[in-house]
DNA sequence: TTGTAGGCGTTATCAC
DNA sequence: GTGATAACGCCTACAA
């Protein structure tokens, strides 16, 4: 690959010319501009990242810090912020953590080795510490660590409520939640939103709460022997898409039609609630707008640029398919 | 960031010495040793990888051009891949090129300024001619393009036969395939593999055979006028899972039952599969391994040692669920 | 308006 | 064994 230099002297001028014609920055007069660019041209030079990025102490690459892409709920976030992170210039790093601590903590290390220019992640385990730290920006999203830092995410706590409130209009009455990981703020939220509605119900009972981890299998699980113990239930929320499914599938198998015999809405709006058979009932997160902002308010922090706030809620929505 | 220079004013020492005890090359004395290390740990240094990019030519960092990480298939894919990489050191950079050529020649650019030491790349638009002036590794995962190339995929057409010969097995008499884009190799294979199964069949017509991109939609409309033309229809072989969601939904739409009335076979083994009611019999492709084996070749070639060929193909295996 | 030169943090080649 | 020092390719004072 052709280095500065050479089109320097390709061109005949001295490389700060090159440069400066390369940055735009600076005086250069209209006959060297011609002939500086047609040696580019001629030459088919590109500059060098790695050293500009030794020079300015960035790289315009941001790293991405995602429990797992396997995940179905993060392949949108990904897309979306790889997206939006190309056209304004930058290049982004996948990262796995598995909700690890140390994991991640290891990837951020090499991040910041690389000179990344900033980080979006999203994780629990991580601490606000450790983050300030990193005198880099960072942007949370999904998962909020603290309201100092840049998050965006959802309305949870709306949307459970939202959800749990159809299910009443559906003419469900007894209705029950498959909750998320204690450890994660927007299975917290979203627990609260259905208690809110339920609590003041005489038919609620704390045994209609279950755990789940947010995977199809165990919610299966969980829900064939919540409908075991109670066989009244006709309606089920449940803290994410994945696990909705898991439930509609554990209904199945317990002899019950969906929706005819119970009701089942999810939460996020991932593609898979399309190929369900019925299709899903969801909270519609607006993933893409999620992941294009983290993007956005990332780079405008990385550039310096002030952010209007620092906290992005978005609305979720209810999107009616065939589960109730 | 301390730099090495802090290290080595810190230890008393040159830098050169500093730069011998991290790269474990040339003498160091056990004593000087023992103090550089003491410097590292007390000022918390690590080396700056861009100035080692710089300085080696090579980044470890490698590049993954997907056609999109939204579409089911490569999150799995995509996960191995940047599990391997960094076990082995090296860090990955996302890129989605929607099928798009010039998308991609840009991605391609892009990860060449940053010194990626290699590209791992899933596409058929791209020309053989292309990868190889790119004077860097180069692996195809997926969709093949040249046997010059090193590549890693599946015995499509044989897994296509399992497939199709499952279905008669099964009872089935009058099968039909949904199959993927023309442009794709592994989509050509796979209808290749169906006709040598059904072409010498009575019961067979070209017509038994319609065209799908892949997506789940599309395969719900194809099908169903498929079923309308063709009500004798009691097996279809989708050219990939997705498309089998789809069908499956078709398949109801149209009143038939699955897999009482119809039986339904895809091909991938994506988690999608299990999501679905009924759950989806396919032909699984070892995923994880084609990513591991993908990144693990890679690597060897960055790192200038043999493989032991250039076109490594894995063994497709046949999961019945419930769709058949 | 253009060129010279120093430095970004490393590594590797020499001397000593 | 250890230490100067010249690259790697680029950018930006500062001179000219």
């Amino acid at each position: 690959m052709a280095s500065i230099r050479d089109v320097a002297k390709y061109a005949s001028v001295s490389v700060a010319t090159v440069s400066r014609v390369l940055n735009d920055k600076g005086y250069v007069g209209a006959e060297t501009r011609k002939k500086v660019e047609a040696a580019i041209a001629d030459l088919n030079y590109r500059p060098n990242e790695v050293a500009r990025s030794l020079f300015k102490k960035q790289s315009k690459t941001i790293g991405l810090i995602l429990p797992d892409i396997m995940n179905p709920f993060f392949p949108e976030l990904a897309r979306a912020i790889e997206d939006t992170a190309s056209k304004l210039g930058y290049t982004v790093i996948l990262c796995n953590s598995d909700e690890d601590e140390e994991k991640a903590q290891r990837y951020i290390d090499v991040l910041l080795q690389k000179y990344v220019d900033g980080i979006i992640i999203s994780s629990n385990t991580i601490l606000e510490k450790t983050i300030r730290e990193l005198n880099i920006p960072v942007v949370c999203i999904d998962r909020e660590i603290s309201k100092e830092i840049p998050t965006i995410v959802v309305d949870n706590k709306k949307g459970a409520r939202m959800a749990t409130r159809f299910l009443k209009e559906k003419g469900r009455r007894k209705i029950a939640h498959i909750r998320g990981p204690m450890d994660i703020v927007n299975a917290n939220e979203r627990c609260e939103g259905y208690r809110e509605v339920v609590s003041g119900e005489q038919w609620f009972k704390e045994s209609y709460i279950v755990n789940g981890n947010y995977r199809m299998e165990t919610a299966t699980e969980v829900v064939l022997e919540l409908l075991r113990q109670h066989p009244e239930i006709d309606g089920i929320f449940a803290a994410n898409d994945t696990m909705a499914i898991g439930a509609i599938k554990a209904a199945y198998q317990h002899g019950l039609k969906v929706p005819e015999e119970i009701s089942i809405i999810g939460f996020d709006g991932i593609a898979l609630g399309k190929a369900s058979i019925p299709e899903l009932t969801t909270i519609e997160q607006p993933l893409y707008k999620l992941g294009q902002t983290a993007a956005k308010v990332l780079i405008k922090l990385i550039k310096g640029q002030d952010i209007e706030k620092t906290f992005y809620q978005f609305n979720v929505q209810l999107v009616e398919r065939d589960s109730t």
